[in-house]
DNA sequence: TTCTTCTTTAGAATCATTCTAATCTATTGA
DNA sequence: TCAATAGATTAGAATGATTCTAAAGAAGAA
């Protein structure tokens, strides 16, 4: 029995529409299929491309198009984090709790680091009239050496 | 009198092509041309489209493909740190010191941030095999409000 | 149903960047 | 000083990621 802070698979597919409701959505063919394959295995890091594929792979076709139209849709919704780190593309983050990455350089993976994990002391006040609306804390990973 | 940790103006142009020769480099017309504009006032944030439009505006000028391998070189020989930071284009920063940047949603501006007001503490060790090669902190600001 | 509004989509367009192959130019050694 | 050569520059084509466009398709309300 997995015992995760992730909810079970099924309940996630299950209640994908709801999901979907509640950010305001309609839930349609195409962005059922995106839930289920964002949020049915877990926290992933995805770019478009990947989530494009992957869906090719089931019975119901989703455009690129779309789903670069329902990522940004997702992360406005607070559903998934958009992750700008390796130039080039861009990564969707499932987990939109509290935390920090590894990313290796060599392959452009990405790995989660919970959140308490990285002590950030001391950050300065920005200029006044302005609000930081975030911390990142990317530690690169040089997987050369052996 | 200005007292900084940068070399003054005329002391960066008249040695440019002694620069180039320390770090491997035949100083060419286009090089000097560059590194005069990268390092000619102070810690800056560029893109290459950036460097490209302040060439052209040069008697000399450099074509966009110049720009782009400069760039890159001298970032291999260590003049310059690059910045995959927000999607899309790269910055390319002349502070290659020990320290992090504000980074302001709305208009993609970097600002820098001295490597000592970031405390980060307790880092993760990353998989065996592996090392960390820099850590980056990004303090997103949302420029919105006022 | 039927209408209206929101969605999807193929393909074109765009933007940043890299590649290619031809043309130059620093440097070296005669 | 001059030619040879290794390295550098360049225009333009090619690539890769993403966005746009305009037309056709589905959802929700009446």
């Amino acid at each position: 029995m997995t015992m995760s802070t992730t909810p079970p698979i099924d309940e996630v597919a299950r209640d994908a529409a709801a999901r979907l409701r509640a950010a305001g959505l309609r839930p349609t063919r195409q962005r059922v299929a995106l839930v289920r394959a964002l949020f049915g295995q877990g926290d992933r890091h995805v770019t478009a491309e990947q989530l494009y594929a992957e869906t090719q792979a089931l019975d119901v076709g989703v455009s690129l198009a779309t789903v670069y139209n329902t990522l940004h849709q997702f992360t406005r919704a607070g559903l998934l984090r958009e992750l700008a780190i390796g130039s080039g593309r861009s990564y969707f983050d499932t987990n939109t709790g509290h935390h920090h990455h590894f990313f290796y350089e060599g392959t452009g993976q990405l790995v989660d680091v919970p959140g308490e994990l990285v002590q950030v002391a001391s950050v300065p006040l920005p200029p006044k009239g302005t609000e930081v609306s975030g911390v990142d804390v990317i530690i690169r990973i040089k997987d050369g050496g052996c």
